[in-house]
DNA sequence: AGCACGCCGACT
DNA sequence: GTCGGCGTGCTC
């Protein structure tokens, strides 16, 4: 929606160019021979460089003339819609950041600007073959199913269950034909109709709601809430249907890479072909064809990471952000952004539907539908025969065990009574590696990071110490490296390994699987270990964070929690929301089959609201009472906050430069804010480079983002000093 | 982001 | 005398 109207520039007319580099301005060049229309791609001259850019609107003129040079070419690419440039730029305002990172996000496709490659291709010929043999049938089957569609050979080799070597051989029969054709080709048909699931009388409820509001071609959110079982994803499933019979594209956002693999076989279950796949683990080929086939309506569902929200869709009608609460949305990459708050933007700028689903939503979104902002779903019966989980407090304060060892006889024998029926259990510890800290018994001296303000966490698995926050490693010392006495370090505190450890020493007969995301150089391996242990012999689960993420394990039953108390200590206000979450979400991974579940909490703190909330199983009070105590201290949702994070290699500068920042903010005062800080950022120090952090915290409502660009635009940074503004933080402590 | 220009310290 | 350190500024 260009202000001028103006939508298509004659050769040598002035074009506003916004470029990736980061010039935080358009510039002016002449439109190229042949003209470009407004959002073309283009290739221009910068100095001594071309460089990518978008044609943005008509040149300001305001440069000098003769300056002004000729856009070089226009890329073989759909143009930015208006919609996306509207969408980049509410983006770039809501969270501070340039236009020119924001173009970076939008066309992260490899070899834009090459021309478009070749490759064979595949399709029905004419001859038949001289013997017909099974495989030979089923590859030529597929090809008849789609009719005139042509396929790469890896993937018609695949659709027909055969080697590439079958296919080579009907091509020298002629009953294939072989062909060049562009690299990029459209991904197969998702059929709606494919596979459609008998639905529990609860889901098919929540999918006519889901129906009807995607038949009207407007924006809305639903917050669909469903506790883990329940089916919420066949529930948006159907509304992905939907999505497909409007004819506009749908994208499913997941929070963990780890998650997808299982995911892209339940779409193709249900439509009879796969989606895109968009990550980061995705080749620089599948990147390019996504992109490009999003564009041309050749995707008509993307599956993905929060990047995949800046993919140039033809016509998106549908985001689901599925585990909406999950705080990996919010992350550093270039920008700033939650991804979550993000898709209801996208969607709101192109008359799409957004469905955030999650058994545990974030406070934000449960205010939001509370205000009647977003529509809201709760899917109660769970699927199947299950039940919810029985859940009690194993209180620690009166079970007698001994230092270093972490499961409570109440809990091992819940465990010995679950495996002697058979069934499996899970104990879930919120802690990777082998043991969060190394101490001298001698000194007390805790070894840290060299470069971060963090201590190393031992990962005997790998024999090395390793820092969670920079992934620096170093082998774990023989003597103190502080008051070199020998043989005095000690493991202090559990990690999964040394879970597993102690597992191993009191059900010595169970067979014991453990699941740590560091554990698992790929996504493949680890999804491998999954199925085995929900088919296999596997007695005893035992997993980090890795495992709360949507995975049925069947015969699954019980859950123990080992440390219920963690997270909610501190001052972070979200602390009780995540513990909270993460309890519900871990308890949920039991009994999600026939057998009813139990889930055991080992606390120190049994009287603890949040833990009380979550035995009682009562959420909405549990909402309640967070969401009072919120609006009563004006944070989040009930008030807005921006964190400021300088960064310097030299720790004075970069406090004296914070100290400085905060005494100049009348800026914010004037919009009735108050700086908070300098204080060490949540991570004090990250790889070499000390971190400070100002906090402002404002009334809700007010022009934030302006006042924090005007206050903090009034002191430029020194040379190695970096700023950079975070809208909305997530993390406190 | 690159890449030039430019102004001060120790080398063949 | 010059080589080269990286601070400052420019790119339509």
């Amino acid at each position: 929606m260009p202000a001028s109207g103006k939508s298509y520039f004659v050769e040598g007319e002035l074009v506003g160019v916004l470029t990736t580099q980061p010039l935080d301005r358009v510039l002016d060049y002449r439109a190229p021979e042949g003209g470009c229309h407004i959002g073309a791609f283009v290739e221009v001259p910068l100095g001594p460089r071309k460089v990518l850019g978008v044609v943005w609107g008509p040149g300001r003129g305001d440069f000098d003339i003769s300056k002004v040079r000729h856009v070089i070419r226009v890329l073989d690419v759909a143009p930015m819609r208006g919609e996306m440039q509207e969408f980049l730029r509410r983006a770039g305002e809501y969270t501070l950041t340039p236009m020119s990172a924001m173009l970076r996000l939008a066309s992260r496709a490899p070899g834009l600007s090459n021309p478009p490659s070749m490759q064979k291709i595949y399709r029905l010929g004419h001859g038949t073959p001289d013997r017909m043999t099974d495989a030979r049938r089923r590859v030529l089957e597929v090809l008849e199913e789609y009719g005139g569609l042509s396929f790469t050979l890896k993937e018609l080799a695949e659709q027909a269950g055969v080697s590439a070597s079958v296919v080579k051989g009907l091509v020298s029969q002629g009953a294939v034909d072989e062909e060049e054709a562009p690299r990029d080709l459209p991904f197969p048909p998702l059929d709606p109709e494919h596979a459609g699931k008998t639905l529990t009388e609860d889901q098919a409820a929540a999918v006519e709601v889901l129906r009807a509001a995607i038949q009207s071609g407007a924006y809305g959110t639903t917050l669909l809430r469903g506790v883990t079982g329940s089916g919420k994803t066949e529930v948006y499933l159907e509304a992905v249907a939907e999505t497909l019979r409007q004819g506009r594209q749908a994208l499913v956002l997941l929070p963990e890479i780890a998650l997808t693999a299982e995911f892209i076989t339940r779409v193709e279950a249900r439509f009879g072909a796969k989606p895109a796949e968009w990550h980061s683990g995705a080749t620089m080929t599948e990147r390019r064809r996504i992109w490009k086939m999003v564009g041309q309506g050749g995707a008509e569902v993307v599956v993905g990471a929060r990047s995949a929200l800046f993919l140039p869709y033809r016509d998106l009608g549908l985001i689901v952000v599925d585990e909406e609460h999950d705080t990996s949305y919010k992350q550093e990459d270039g920008v700033l952004y939650n991804a979550r708050d993000m898709a209801v933007l996208r969607a709101s700028l192109c008359s799409a539907q957004v469905i955030l689903a999650s058994a545990t939503p974030s406070l934000e979104s449960w205010a939001n539908a509370e205000a009647g902002k977003y529509r809201r779903l709760d899917l109660t019966a769970r699927f199947g025969a299950a039940v919810m989980p029985e859940m009690r407090a194993i209180d620690m304060r009166a079970e007698s065990l001994p230092s270093n060892r972490w499961i409570s006889p109440s809990l091992q024998a819940a465990v010995n009574a679950r495996i002697a029926k058979g069934e499996q259990a899970l104990l879930f510890i919120n802690r990777r590696g082998y043991a969060p800290v190394t101490i001298c018994r001698a000194c007390g001296h805790q070894i840290g990071c060299d470069h971060c303000d963090a201590r190393m966490v031992e990962h005997r698995f790998q024999k090395r110490l390793v820092c969670h926050q920079c992934g620096e490693t170093k082998p774990v010392p023989e003597v103190c490296p502080e008051c070199e006495a020998e043989d005095r370090l000690a493991a202090v505190g559990p990690g999964v390994e040394r879970l597993s450890e102690e597992a191993q020493a009191i059900f010595p007969e169970a067979k014991i699987a453990t699941l740590s995301s560091d554990m698992f150089g790929s996504a493949r391996a680890l999804k491998a270990q999954i199925a085995e242990i929900a088919e296999g012999d596997t007695d005893i689960v035992i997993g980090t964070q890795l495992v709360a993420k949507g995975h049925n394990f069947p015969r699954l039953t019980l859950v123990g929690v080992i440390d219920a108390d963690l997270g909610l200590q501190g001052s972070d206000l979200r602390a009780a929301e995540r513990t909270f979450q993460l309890m519900r979400q871990v308890a949920g991974r039991a009994g999600r089959s026939e057998a009813r579940g139990t889930a055991l909490l080992q606390t120190f703190q049994p009287e603890h609201p949040v833990i009380r909330a979550i035995l009682s199983g009562d959420e909405e009070g549990f909402w309640q009472a967070e969401a009072a105590g919120r609006r009563e201290a004006g944070v989040p949702p009930y008030g807005r906050m921006a964190g400021i994070i300088l960064s310097s290699t030299d720790a004075q500068e970069v406090f004296d430069f914070a100290t400085e920042l905060a005494r100049r903010d009348g800026p914010v005062r004037a919009v009735g804010a108050q700086v908070f800080g300098p204080a060490p950022a949540p991570i004090a120090r990250i790889r070499g480079r000390h971190r400070v952090r100002l906090l402002v915290k404002a009334p809700k409502g007010v022009a934030l983002q302006a006042a924090v660009a005007q206050w903090v635009g009034q002191l430029k940074p020194p040379t190695n000093l970096r700023l950079a503004v975070d809208i909305d933080p997530q993390s406190f402590y």
